[in-house]
RNA sequence: GUCCCGGUAGCUCAGCAGGAUAGAGCAUCGGAUUCCUAAUCCGAAGGUCGUGGGUUCGAAUCCCGCCCGGGACACCA
């Protein structure tokens, strides 16, 4: 709609206009504050400036009304125009909202190590990811959601050594917990099973490795788990592993670009060519590359597949590490302006006031799972998509067990429900509503359509900015708005009843729609 | 010490590519149900937008300093 209007005002003016939302309903639908702009560059007043274009703006068929007040241009949009715009919506549900955008996309997200399963942490990238695709799927652009497995290196061995451990406990064996192993109930569960699979020679001939290798098979089986749990599901799994076998080429590469050095019998990036404060050393002493290694060769060949954008979503923690990659992939030869990291922020838990302290190692964290089972996975992902990814989040495990009636995502599907109950009630179809015009409106249902109908430039301007609350907070008000018009005027049975059906039709489109983006289905009875 | 994120109502947070009188939810208080789902609605109260400067017609929003909180600063992944 946005768009529509910024079209038409701009072939009249052949000048950039900012369209915004007007502090106050009454002032209209659309509002620009250009005339303060004008007014410096023709030094006239605001006032003045308004006053005509508003002249002019007004031969518009799509405006009832364009008001200057104040150096600002007001705009109401015709009926006409709403209308017409909600009929085609109702008739093309998977089209509304939808856009051209046309970028090709490699999206990270999760890349959680293989020695645990998913916890509450690992949940808020997950859902970010997951919503962010599917709200860029629906402009227009073409994703690819790619989890990074991180099976390579020390931690993985640890995770053999932890399973070992605890199989040696489970046999009655006297043992010593090093800080550093990985503790938890999916360890002894992981023991037992390797004992039930292997038999005890698996203790008595120590094979770490073999216990390695397996358990983290069945790491990444029960991470897949969780995240179907939660209605994610990848289109691509990369190795760590199996880039190292690129390695070679990739250092070539490098050397070829001046961005290694020896020394200390170590290999050095020259990362700090290129924004980083300090170099870092890709290859140890003992010739094994680093984490960076692989963190390396992966960005060299997601570039070499060619996307128009690459975006990772990254726990905070990771943030030091953006600097040595775009350096990496300037060296390599590729445009680090590509890569675009989304850092999501430390989710801190407190449990009924006192901080819960996550660790993997000990044990105590909460896992997704947990969480799911508690509140459910839409309350989950409600919760996560409802605040910025780059602040901190910081929320009671107990008062989230509490959270019903009070959780915005039983409020928005409530207001879902209840249209359809009304549906149901009058005994209608769309079909039997769909083309009624929807002419001589109260207030309330017009600012009603025109909010419903909004749902396209909020996704919009989500997938842009990269925050997702602006949907979470759009379809918030707009079930309120739902509930306050329902409350106040009656639909069944009166003359507007078609009309009422048709409208209520449209927010519930907006909500489904929103909610289906976020990952969320809308539910149809509750 | 350096870097990142945050500091807006009692609490959790929106608003920040500058714009009209700073918003919502929860909590508090007061109302609404013979009527389509009260899982709802209506109303009240609640604010030095951390702080001091600067930029300008205009700053919660942009710039700089400072204070407070969290996090990161590996040849771990």
């Amino acid at each position: 709609m946005r768009k529509r209007v910024q079209q038409e005002l701009q072939n009249i003016l052949q000048k950039e206009i900012v369209l915004e939302k007007p502090k106050e309903k009454k002032f209209g639908h659309f509002a620009t504050p250009i005339a303060f702009t004008l007014a410096k560059e023709l030094r006239r007043s605001p006032m003045q400036i308004a006053d005509e274009l508003a002249k002019n703006f007004a031969k518009l068929s799509i405006f009832e009304k364009v008001e200057p007040l104040k150096g600002y241009v007001n705009f109401k949009l015709s009926e006409d125009f709403l209308d017409e715009y909600a009929t085609w919506a109702l008739r093309n549900e998977p089209e509304f909202g939808t856009d051209k955008q046309g970028e090709k996309i490699l999206l990270e997200f999760v890349s959680a190590n293989p020695t645990g399963p998913l916890h509450i942490g690992h949940a808020r990238g997950a859902v970010i990811g997951e919503a962010l695709s599917r709200i860029g799927k629906h402009l227009g652009n073409e994703i690819v959601k790619e989890y990074y497995i991180n099976d390579a290196g020390n931690q993985i061995y640890l995770l053999g050594l932890s399973i070992y451990l605890s199989a040696c406990e489970i046999l009655g064996k006297e043992v010593e917990w090093p800080d550093e192993y990985y503790r938890g109930e999916y360890i002894k569960e992981l023991a037992r099973k390797a004992l039930e699979l292997f038999g005890e020679e698996i203790v008595e001939h120590k094979q770490i490795d073999r216990l390695s290798d397996w358990g983290k098979d069945e790491m990444m089986e029960l991470i897949r788990s969780n995240l179907a749990e939660v209605g994610i599901e990848f289109d691509s799994f990369v190795s760590e592993k199996e880039l190292y076998q690129k390695w070679d080429e990739v250092l070539a590469i490098l050397r070829e670009h001046g961005a290694i050095y020896e020394k200390d019998g170590k290999l050095w990036l020259r990362s700090c060519e290129y924004g980083d404060e300090k170099d870092r050393v890709v290859v140890r002493e003992d010739g094994r590359p680093t984490y960076l290694a692989g963190d390396i060769i992966y960005h060299y060949t997601k570039f070499q597949r060619g996307f128009d954008r690459y975006i990772n979503i990254w726990g905070a923690d990771h943030h030091g590490y953006i600097a040595r990659v775009k350096a990496a992939i300037k060296f390599l030869g590729y445009d680090p302006d590509k890569l675009e990291i989304i850092l999501a922020q430390m989710v801190s838990l407190l449990k009924g006031g006192e901080p819960y302290k996550m660790s993997k190692r000990a044990g105590n964290f909460i896992l997704m799972s947990e969480v799911v089972e508690e509140i459910g996975a839409d309350a989950l992902k409600f919760m996560f998509l409802s605040k910025k990814s780059d602040t901190h989040l910081e929320f009671d495990v107990d008062m989230l067990k509490k959270e019903d009636s009070s959780n915005p995502v039983y409020y928005i599907n409530y207001a879902h429900a209840r249209i359809n109950s009304v549906m149901q009630k009058a005994g209608k179809s769309l079909e039997d509503v769909v083309d009624v015009p929807l002419k001589g409106l109260n207030e309330e249902a017009k600012d009603l359509l025109f909010s419903a109908l909004l749902l396209p430039e909020v996704i919009e301007d989500a997938f842009f900015k990269r925050e997702l609350q602006r949907v979470t907070d759009y379809l918030k008000a707009l079930a309120a708005q739902l509930h306050s018009f329902y409350n106040k005027h009656k639909v069944i049975g009166t003359e507007n009843e078609d009309k009422y059906l048709k409208l209520l039709l449209v927010v519930a489109l907006s909500i489904r729609v929103g909610l289906r983006l976020l990952g969320i289905e809308a539910k149809y009875r509750m």
